[in-house]
RNA sequence: GGCCCCGUCGUCUAGCGGCCCAGGACACCGCCCUCUCAAGGCGGUGACACGGAUUCGAAUUCCGUCGGGGCCA
């Protein structure tokens, strides 16, 4: 309750006001995926608002295209902003690149206040100096050679023609981070160096344009990756000089692969994009990230949307970094295929049995049934909407390639020819083919030969979709329908009379 | 190297001084169901990093050690 009231009092006047602030640089990938998560959760539950800014000020390395990529994983996870790129906002422009005379004018603020100064050492300069610094085994930060310089020095300076970058003068002291999750975190102000806020060539660095920006945009809770927190004692001196209030911040711990160490491409599948691609639902893949760091009670695991935006809260998200497992994602993707109905699964599945060329991207609506059918009896083994091409192709191919190990277990012996003969002869004789008739047939031949069941289902289902595992026999012969099973059982007849 | 964060089953976590010889989920193992594989049901293996201190009592508080990670360079 007490930090109930604590989050309470940082809303201050206004109602929440939160931000996604990725860099386009690449993919939204599984830790940016959280955050965002995590964002609009304490957004909605609050009834406040989401904003997303990017921070493209590496020239460099920010792609439009990134960007795009960004924003389709976002709305693809089913999240939404209220500010931002493609809807606006008062708070505009959400690009940092299109804010730089706002950086500008702020940094000229510092300056003539007095708490910033120029710098006009090379990086070579500096470079240079971090290496004598270390062979004399001393500390490697700034030796701050441009804090003092007189009037002509830096004449002398802007004679040569360098063009200088703005650091910001860190005084003495301590700098206490309130933060939500981590409670105080101080820091001593002597162990941060004076640090760069606007470059040589205008751009402002991250801390400083964060500041300026989240100020701005009147962001009243930052939450943010654990690896920003070094960062904010920084952010907080800049908050102070500039005058500004400060925001509450949350910093969420990281989330890490197998070998705990950041999760990164090494360690696989990390983009949101390539999650959808295999075959992965949003909404589990959102309630399987919810779960990395945030538990609600002892025992729940599955929430839905609405659950989570009711029972979302900062006070229940955990310190610890947590190791991001496939096999719990796995998991949980299946019980939510498991829950959607078969119609939005079937129009799932078509988009990846058409790119495994076995259907068109858009089949009619006899062929629609049909693959709802399908998934229907696929979807309890199925963990990915992609499982249905590998799961269930024998529903459309032409032939069967048979499993080796089971061609060799099942239909090898020596009473399996004759059956499936008889097998088919009956299935051709039969009035309806549906799976019940089926069953009867096959149980009722198998209780005449004397066998047991499952001698006869086994080779057959060997036969009709070439593997040992399938759903029910029944029903996947009576999907099949009665001319693909009976060519199908011929073709293993005659398989098996020419080879072996 | 300096600073900061973190440390409960293999993994995600519940636990906020006694309800805990530690609960749930995934994974794993066994049983049931069963035409196979799944799904489902039931059961099981499995953890408080270590050492001190505080306390009648510590997974829970404090200190140290160790381990992991991050940031800056």
């Amino acid at each position: 309750m007490q930090g109930m009231r604590a989050i309470e009092r940082g809303l201050g006047m206004n109602r929440a006001r939160v931000r996604f602030a990725p860099s386009p640089t690449g993919y939204l990938h599984v830790g940016g995926a959280r955050t965002v998560l995590f964002n609009w959760l304490f957004a909605r539950h609050h009834g406040g608002t989401f904003v997303l800014r990017i921070e493209d000020t590496d020239v460099e390395r920010s792609t439009e295209a990134s960007v795009d990529a960004i924003i389709d994983s976002i709305k693809w996870l089913g999240l939404d902003w209220d500010e931002g790129p493609t809807v606006g906002g008062r708070y505009g422009p959400y690009f940092q690149s299109e804010r730089l005379d706002i950086y500008r004018e702020y940094a000229d603020r510092l300056l003539s206040k007095g708490y910033a100064y120029p710098c006009y050492c090379t990086p070579d300069e500096l470079e240079e100096a971090r290496r004598a610094a270390l062979a004399r085994g001393e500390s490697v930060g700034y030796p701050g050679r441009c804090r003092h310089l007189s009037a002509e020095e830096r004449r002398a300076f802007e004679a040569e023609g360098r063009k200088p970058a703005l650091r910001f003068k860190v005084d003495d002291g301590e700098t206490v981070v309130d933060d939500l999750i981590r409670g105080e975190v101080r820091f001593e102000n002597r162990f941060i160096d004076d640090f760069v806020i606007l470059k040589s060539d205008g751009y402002p660095t991250y801390n400083f344009a964060a500041v300026v920006d989240d100020t701005l945009m009147e962001i009243s809770h930052i939450i943010r990756g654990d690896e920003h927190l070094p960062n904010t004692p920084k952010q907080i001196m800049m908050y102070r000089a500039l005058g500004f209030d400060l925001p509450r911040f949350a910093h969420v711990s990281m989330i890490l692969g197998p070998d705990r160490t950041k999760l990164s491409k090494r360690h696989g599948a990390t983009s949101i994009g390539q999650y959808r691609d295999e075959g992965y639902l949003p909404d589990a893949l959102v309630n399987y990230l919810v779960l990395l760091g945030w538990a609600y009670d002892a025992t729940s695991q599955i929430f839905s949307r609405e659950e989570l935006v009711e029972k979302f809260s900062l006070e229940k998200v955990s310190k610890n970094p947590a190791v991001f497992d496939p096999e719990k994602l796995l998991w949980m993707n299946g019980h939510y295929l498991r829950a959607t109905d078969l119609k939005t699964l079937a129009a799932l599945a078509v988009e990846h049995l058409a790119r495994a060329g076995l259907a068109t991207a858009s089949p009619d609506g006899r062929e629609m049934a049909r693959i709802e059918k399908i998934v229907g009896l696929l979807r309890e083994r199925m963990h990915t909407v992609k499982d249905v091409v590998t799961l269930g192709d024998f529903f459309f191919t032409e032939k069967v390639d048979y499993d080796a190990e089971a061609f060799e277990k099942f239909l090898t012996r020596d009473y399996v020819p004759e059956t499936l003969r008889e097998i088919r002869r009956r299935l051709a004789a039969i009035d309806a083919f549906t799976a019940a008739d089926v069953e009867k047939v096959l149980r009722g031949y198998a209780a005449e030969a004397g066998r047991k069941a499952g001698d006869i289902i086994h080779p057959v289902r060997v036969a009709v979709t070439g593997r040992a595992a399938s759903p029910g026999i029944f029903e996947v012969l009576e999907l099949l329908g009665r001319d693909v099973t009976c060519s199908r059982l011929d073709a293993a007849v005659a398989r098996l009379a020419t080879g072996s």
